[in-house]
DNA sequence: TCATCCAATATCGTATACAATCATGTGTCC
DNA sequence: GGACACATGATTGTATACGATATTGGATGA
């Protein structure tokens, strides 16, 4: 594992960890141990409780009081209340950067489409989902709106636990067409019509999603079970 | 001091203080050394740190690395960014909570304004100040949106850093007005009446704090001295 | 055979100790 | 007299030790 800066090593290790969670590679519900965590990262609990707190307070992780931290696993009413926030401050965001968007900026969200796309040919679709997720992320960055990008960050960091758990198979690629057009339009100054190609982005990756009660993540074995 | 729960005292401290911080009863720049903070509340350096590590997080204090813990100080630019951000999240959400609204509802929102209103008249504006938020917040929670919540009540904490800072005299006792007319196109379940004022009470609020460059915050001691 | 109780274990919660870092104040040299 | 270097003090950063708590496994009894 990459070794942390020797300062703020536990915003590195939350920043590590919440990156494994977006892409995948830690799935919710896994535990993440003190002890575990700390010597992957060669650091002490001290610091390593630093970051589960930091990462519990963005919702990534669930603490559990004398049983550990486990990457959380979003109920159906968070998911839909994780997009519903989304579609409240994104749209208008996108707007915003339509507005102020700089040729830099375009080159750069270019760049992360086709990066996305090779991801997603190399088969790492988690690579793909993360950097799916930081176009969003960008386009706040862009608005000039530092408190709502750190949002963004977070229901986008969210927003993967939730495809992890109730993505479903069918409907699956409308994703970078999207993310082409919404460039089109910024690029353009579009603002407008930034705004209402968010909107609808943002509407079809949640109706992609099988939020239906009957499919909630077994958070407890009984319910699992069917009893 | 009220000692904390024994369980979750982090979580307790950092409601204590955040809830100093939100009442003025704790000035922007204050320093909070966490032995003092220690020795307060009788816990240990550790879970001082937790406290303050979770408030930090929510932009209410600013962690300077060797030096400790600081009630925040947010900047013009921050200031707006807070208030964009209540433009985009607390309209829509009182259009939600005008839609779900209960009687009982209706009973604790009556009851806050009248809190405020005693607050005030005893002379003690913090606590008015702090009802006043509450009242935010209790709309999102009547709306049923956790997530939105959660962030309404970031956003309205570090609202009352920006009065404590950018606060005119002028323009005062709007306020109050604001939440009776929005408490009447709730009740009637108007919602987009309800949307329509708490857009133009967010905006009112904004256009009663200075928040031209001048008057910056004195963050630096050249600054201050007008060098 | 099954349920109940109890001990063992592993993990987290908190306190304390020590190391690192920065600010301040003093002394010396130019 | 002024500037620099260094020692000193205070405060935070991190590690470790110990205590508390919940789960797990086995033993005992009916």
């Amino acid at each position: 594992m990459a070794l942390p800066d020797k300062d703020n090593s536990a915003e590195a290790i939350a920043a590590s960890l919440a990156h494994a969670i977006h892409e995948h590679r830690l799935a919710p519900g896994s535990k993440l141990s003190e002890d575990e965590v700390g010597e992957i990262f060669g650091v002490s609990r001290t610091v390593v409780r630093a970051a589960l707190q930091r990462l519990s307070h963005s919702r990534l992780v669930e603490l559990k009081r004398n049983h550990g931290a486990f990457v959380a696993q979003p109920s159906i009413r968070e998911a839909r209340e994780v997009f519903e926030a989304r579609a409240l401050l994104e749209p208008r965001t996108a707007r915003s950067a339509a507005e102020r968007i700089m040729p830099a900026d375009i080159q750069l969200l270019q760049s992360h489409i086709e990066a996305e796309h090779d991801a997603l040919k190399n088969g790492s679709a988690g690579r793909a989902l993360y950097l799916s997720g930081q176009f969003h992320v960008e386009i706040a960055r862009i608005a000039d709106q530092d408190t709502i990008a750190e949002y963004i960050t977070q229901l986008v960091a969210r927003s993967s636990l939730v495809i992890a758990l109730y993505w479903q198979r069918r409907a699956a690629l409308c994703e970078s067409h999207a993310h082409d057009a919404l460039l089109r339009a910024l690029a353009t100054h579009d603002g407008q019509r930034a705004e209402e190609l968010m909107k609808e982005h943002l509407l079809s990756l949640m109706t992609s999603l099988d939020l239906r009660d009957r499919n909630a993540v077994p958070t407890s074995l009984r319910e699992a079970l069917g009893a």
